[in-house]
DNA sequence: AATATCACCAACCGCGACAGC
DNA sequence: GGCTGTCGCGGTTGGTGATAT
């Protein structure tokens, strides 16, 4: 016996929406909201089944949703979250504003699946498939848990873009150099999503809510003539009641707080500095997105 | 010009989560 | 605690237009 259809079937209208029917749909919802999605289609005068007018308002007609092509920023954006999130549509779309789930998932597997495809990433790890070498060509890169390239990567970007906005603030500083506004933006976007509630559930909770911290604080380590440190890093003041810049980012050393904590298997990090800094050397090499920024300019 | 292939994207389907009873 | 109904999510499909042969 096989699962209950969704609602009957029979004499309902599929397909393609006509314009009537979309007028029908906003008219009632602008009027009532969808309320129960279920008994919507009869109080709306419509032949469709629920699911197909809740997909139909929140893919199509929503009045908050931004049409058109997506910015090379925004395709930036969804590769960094999907590195970040992995095939979790719905959370790429809660930090784009304006852009559906849908619409995220057909750009990913349209475009740019393929495009880190050609590139020799592999679009589910984020993975560099190979690297090459010039002295023995092509290297198979070792496998890295799925979490910790995510944690990482995700630890990369904020890295990133905290490092950036210490340099904005530094040139905010100096009038006479006003900031690109693409730079700032893209800033932005990776604070907002650190201090969101996909940000906080990286930092703070695991399955078993346990924190997984990485915090010696003596935890150091030089890699390729950088400084790494490790340990617990009180969270960055973003708010405009403390205009109070970060400090100037040290060229010479890379602060790796390994505070942060995943929502994946609790067995697949282990409570150690010593994993955060694997951590690191695992990921390095291909924690800089800067490989995109020759296919988005 | 006709046909095949590709690319895109709206829409559908099935499953899991959750709430209410 | 189990059952049922509803909703939301992610994977997949199918229609359509563009491009290649």
């Amino acid at each position: 016996m096989g699962r209950a259809p969704c609602c009957e079937k029979t004499g309902l209208k599929r397909g393609p929406w006509t314009q009537e029917e979309d007028e029908l749909l906003v008219d009632y919802i602008k009027k009532n909201g969808h309320g129960s999605w279920r008994s919507l289609p009869k109080l709306a005068g419509l032949l469709r089944c629920g699911k197909s007018c809740r997909l139909r308002w929140t893919n199509y007609l929503r009045p908050d949703i931004k049409r058109g092509p997506f910015s090379a920023e925004e395709e930036k954006l969804v590769i960094q979250l999907h590195a970040i999130l992995g095939n979790r549509w719905a959370a790429i779309a809660a930090q784009m504003p304006g852009r559906t789930d849908n619409e995220i998932k057909n750009l990913w597997n349209t475009h740019l699946r393929k495009r880190l495809l050609s590139i020799g990433i592999d679009p589910q790890t984020h993975e560099l498939t190979t690297i090459s070498s010039p002295l023995v060509g092509p290297l198979k890169r070792p496998p890295a848990s799925p979490s910790t390239r995510h944690m990482a990567q995700w630890e990369s970007a904020r890295l990133e873009a905290e490092a950036r906005l210490s340099m904005e603030s530094s040139i905010l500083l100096a009038p006479s150099t006003p900031l690109p506004p693409n730079k700032k933006t893209n800033t932005d976007y990776f604070l907002r999503i650190w201090h969101s509630e996909v940000g906080n559930s990286f930092r703070n909770v695991n399955i078993k809510g346990e924190k997984v911290a990485c915090s010696s604080p003596a935890s150091q380590a030089s890699v390729s003539g950088m400084t790494i440190e490790m340990g617990p890093k009180p969270e960055p003041e973003l708010s405009s009641s403390n205009p109070e810049p970060e400090s100037e980012p040290d060229h010479k050393s890379v602060h790796l707080y390994a505070g942060f904590t995943h929502s994946s298997s609790s067995n697949e990090v282990e409570d150690s500095s010593d994993t955060a800094l694997q951590l690191f050397f695992d990921f390095q090499g291909q924690n800089d997105m800067s490989f995109l920024e020759a296919h988005f300019n």
